[in-house]
DNA sequence: CATCCGACAGGAG
DNA sequence: CTCCTGTCGGATG
């Protein structure tokens, strides 16, 4: 159950009459557990409880229900129970039907209200359903009410309204349902005359039936659309008349209404009923996006995005600035005016805005620290200066860019209840005197100077995307020209493989053939281009949380020579961390905080998160685009080794449906005899089969033997499977492999053995996972081999060196090493290696294998975890790191920072005469 | 033909 | 569910 699920339930429950006995496991059931577990608790066994009319589910809650007025004394006695300690228990909650009180054991925090209240509460008590990971969406109760009452109605709505819900009309039922949330908010905040106007109207106006739902709805709108002085020709009905004059763009365009179903009307009434001062501006925003995703309706709030998360971008983009301007003003006044009117001057620009949350927090903490300045200057209720213009968004879709501009509106009206005070708020709310200044369309497409124009530039394009389509919004001036533009957001990530053409085809215009590869980078890097571009021509400064991948592997020399070829340079980072998402059973994604602009004299600042979830900020003159500190070398892939090593390949892809693979247990299943196995099945190691010792088997024909295999049964039935699975495949790789469906794709195996190095591999081992195996054995496409290779490469690779190298300048999967042939190992410098050298590393790789071989059968998983390294393998590595730094610098190194500094200079120079392509060159010397 | 990546994916605890 | 850690095959140049 997700969120608004359980929200319902709740809802649900406290509509039925309050049953003394059974209210513990309808409790219990609208959190979602399920029926068997409320039936064993009903048995007396199961309930651990020991206050009377009280249930008890270990781990979790303790409820008990009461007679009338005895709700204190019940919760005492829960407190109290030995049993609620005993059994470890979370929650108390006692209830008379009447009123209701709990607590959360753990944190102290208390509920206590009257029962029918309670579900206004409900993300109290989220933990109970296994909810906890992010502490905002537990304490926006009413947000999560909201969204998913607001969800329903919008699917009635178009369930009666078909033709609304075509491309060409929703635009018109998204702007229909901003009007309510706004009519919603504003009946419930004094912005209309009197509390539930709105929706008071509308009950008692239009009947049961809903026959006029839409008139009178579509009555209270032209109201709202007409200005007091043009009322009296207007002839609106007496009960619309009351209603102020707003517009704002809110209500011009199409005022039409859809029809209102008998359904649809009570859900209308219903919404209106909760209270909507309560709404949070930016939490809201991110959940109701979702409502006007056919895609994403079912995970409503999925894409919520943390405020601390935002603030990662946020604060050392400029918000960190103005404090410290702030604290060094003290209670200068004329200090405290300039910092006043420098922010007013602020322009903050998300060219992925989605519902506007970045601009709400950046808005709010700038509403903050101006209150701050207004309290010390002693003008405590003075009007803000900061324009809402000035929060300038681009979103794709419609709906999210009709609420950004909303959820604009209600912050400033909250900000000025907040800091200035009730009436203040009112007396200068309404009209809405704003445009639509949140642009709605495709922000790689679109000319980021025509819609956020910098100042005193004298630049003023007309807003139109690359494909010549004119926008049909009115362009707004910012106030206040000549200020600094600072562009935030979280722009959508998309790996190549996933892009459409139409999105594919955007990066490549945008580069402007300058990117021989673009095809693999990751739609998110068009933002970084676009803003690079942005920069150059203003000077402004961005940061966009992305997926750490665009600072990884292959894709980092296919973006960041462009954004360093603009005159930026990389001003702050958060190094890789996991993204928080609502989606419980969903692996989140991992990314960086970037932030770029023109090289300045502040330090560069990398922020990084410590085991402990804390944050440490390293500084330094110059950050990688491998997001480390240091100067700026880039790393381009290289089909043969600069340094005088063995050649490595890749390993064999199946694609075969899994039927050429075996797992050892199936082998006996084919009916073969001892002659035909030993002819027709081999070893295969992917990374899973190499670290963790599980070692699967595959049917190996060479093409002479073919005719002898597919006499076997139970070979030519796997072999016709491979056949029809490469058919059918997208793939036309895969589809010519169809005509050798007997086989691998390559065949590759060592005579003698082979060295091999797992593909992908956990990021907490000391070494990389490196070893040998026989001329019997095979590879997948995930991992490397090294076919007859010496085995002093192997020392190589198990060394210190190479997993700090490997681990800079390969991609990742997510924060795992994910090794390569052509970024990692043939880019790897190593100085020449002596007869003598060479001969002491292939003693430091025969001593690794020996130690191993010491533990057997423990595999490479056991043996390398972090907290339980064998002493002697521990030895082995040490020696083995030992002989090599000494033959890089004569000594061992002090840390990887040394090793990476030494690695990275001994790059450059090898590769300095090996003919680069010239925008590399570029790159390194900046 | 070789190989990089995944707003991931699947199993263990 | 949460933590841990690497499959598999498409897309690309």
């Amino acid at each position: 159950m997700n969120a608004v699920e359980i929200e319902e339930a709740v809802s649900e429950l406290v509509d039925q009459p309050f049953d003394t006995a059974e209210f513990p496991f309808a409790f219990l059931a609208a959190f979602g557990n399920k029926e068997t577990t409320i039936k064993r608790l009903r048995t007396a066994s199961a309930n651990a409880s020991d206050v009377t009319g009280g249930v008890l589910q270990k781990s979790n809650i303790h409820i008990a229900t009461c007679s009338e007025g005895m709700v204190g004394e019940t919760l005492i006695a829960l407190r109290n129970s030995p049993k609620t300690t005993s059994n470890k228990v979370k929650f108390i909650l006692a209830t008379d039907g009447l009123s209701f009180e709990a607590e959360d054991l753990t944190s102290g925090e208390t509920v206590a209200c009257a029962y029918a209240k309670f579900p206004e509460h409900f993300g109290f008590f989220l933990p109970l359903a296994g909810i906890t990971t992010v502490k905002q969406i537990r304490e926006s109760s009413f947000d999560i009410r909201a969204t998913g009452r607001l969800n329903k109605l919008y699917v009635e709505l178009l369930k009666d309204n078909p033709d609304w819900a075509t491309a060409a009309r929703r635009p018109d039922m998204n702007h229909f349902m901003a009007r309510l949330i706004f009519c919603f908010f504003a009946e419930d905040t004094d912005i209309f005359n009197g509390e539930g106007l709105f929706t008071a109207t509308i009950d008692q106006m239009s009947d049961r039936e809903s026959s006029n739902t839409r008139y009178v709805i579509s009555t209270l709108f032209r109201a709202m659309n007409t200005r007091i002085e043009d009322r009296a020709k207007a002839e609106l009905p007496r009960w619309a008349n009351g209603f102020p004059y707003v517009n704002g763009g809110l209500f011009s365009g199409s005022t039409e209404v859809p029809k209102f179903s008998k359904i649809a009307r009570s859900y209308l009434l219903h919404i209106g009923g909760l209270n909507w001062k309560m709404i949070n501006p930016d939490i809201f925003g991110s959940m109701i996006q979702a409502v006007a995703d056919d895609d994403e309706r079912g995970a409503l709030g999925m894409h919520y995005t943390s405020v601390p998360n935002i603030l990662k971008v946020l604060n050392p983009l400029f918000l960190d600035d103005l404090r410290d301007r702030l604290e060094e003003a003290g209670t200068n006044p004329r200090m405290l005016l300039n910092l006043r009117r420098r922010m007013s001057r602020i322009r903050v620009f998300d060219p992925a805005c989605g519902s506007g949350n970045f601009l709400v927090i950046a808005y709010k903490q700038m509403r903050e620290i101006e209150a701050e300045i207004n309290k010390r200057r002693g003008e405590s209720d003075r009007r803000t200066e900061i324009p809402l213009t000035n929060f300038r968004g681009i979103e794709l879709r419609d709906f999210p860019a009709e609420i950004a501009r909303l959820a604009l509106i209600i912050a400033e009206y909250q900000c000025d209840v907040l800091y200035r005070g009730q009436k203040e708020a009112l007396a200068e709310f309404l009209p809405l005197d704003a445009e639509n200044w949140i642009v709605s369309g495709n922000a790689l497409r679109l000319d980021w100077l025509s819609i956020c124009p910098p100042a005193g530039t004298g630049i003023k394009l007309h807003a139109e995307d690359l494909f010549h389509t004119p926008l049909d919004q009115p362009q707004i001036d910012f106030e206040n020209e000549g200020g600094e533009t600072y562009i935030c957001g979280n722009p959508p990530y998309l790996g190549f493989t996933w892009q459409s053409r139409e999105q594919k085809a955007e990066i490549r215009e945008l580069l402007g053939g300058r990117s021989s590869a673009s095809g693999f980078l990751d739609y998110v890097a068009g933002w970084f281009v676009k803003a690079a571009e942005y920069i150059d021509r203003t000077g402004s400064v961005a940061a966009f949380v992305a997926t750490n991948s665009i600072c990884q592997g292959q894709s980092v020399p296919l973006l960041w020579p462009h954004v360093f070829e603009a005159g930026c340079q990389i001003l702050f980072a958060y190094t890789s961390f996991k993204w928080s998402n609502l989606a419980s059973n969903k692996a989140g994604v991992t990314v960086a905080v970037i932030g770029i602009g023109r090289p300045t004299s502040s330090p560069r600042k990398l922020f990084e998160h410590d085991d402990t979830g804390g944050v440490v900020v390293r500084m330094g003159a110059s950050i990688t685009p491998y997001l480390t500190l240091g100067q700026s070398i880039i790393i381009e892939k290289r089909n043969a080794p600069i340094s005088d090593l063995s050649v490595m390949e890749f390993g064999n892809k199946p694609t075969d449906g899994g039927h050429l693979l075996l797992r050892p247990d199936e082998v006996p299943l084919l009916g073969l005899s001892q002659k035909e196995e030993a002819t027709f099945i081999r070893r295969i190691y992917g990374s899973d089969d190499f670290i963790n010792g599980g070692g699967r088997c595959c049917v190996w024909i060479e093409d002479t033997h073919l005719g002898e295999a597919l006499a076997i049964d139970t070979i030519r039935e796997r072999v016709d499977a491979v056949r029809r699975v490469r058919l059918s495949s997208p793939d036309k790789g895969a589809n010519a492999l169809a005509k050798r469906a007997h086989q691998l794709k390559l065949m590759r195996i060592g005579t003698r053995h082979a060295i091999v190095v797992a593909g992908v591999s956990s990021e907490h081992r000391s070494f990389l996972p490196v070893g040998l195996v026989d001329n019997r054995t095979t590879l997948t496409n995930l991992a490397f081999a090294l076919y007859d290779a010496p085995l002093w490469n192997m020392a190589l690779i198990a060394s210190s060196l190479h997993i700090s190298w490997i681990a800079t300048v390969c991609g990742k999967l997510e924060t795992r090493y994910r090794y390569s042939n052509t970024l990692g190992w043939n880019t790897f410098p190593v100085p020449p290696l002596t007869e003598k050298n060479k001969a002491d590393l292939t003693r430091c790789a025969e001593d690794i294998l020996l130690a191993r071989e010491a533990h057997f059968p423990a595999t490479i998983a056991d043996l390398y975890d972090p907290d339980a390294m064998p002493a002697d393998l521990r030895a082995a590595h040490e020696r083995n790191d030992e002989v090599l730094e000494r033959i890089y610098i004569g000594r061992r190194f002090r840390n990887d920072t040394e090793r990476l500094e030494k690695l990275f200079e001994l790059y450059t120079k090898m590769t300095a005469n090996l003919g680069k392509s010239p925008k590399a060159r570029r790159a390194a010397t900046i």
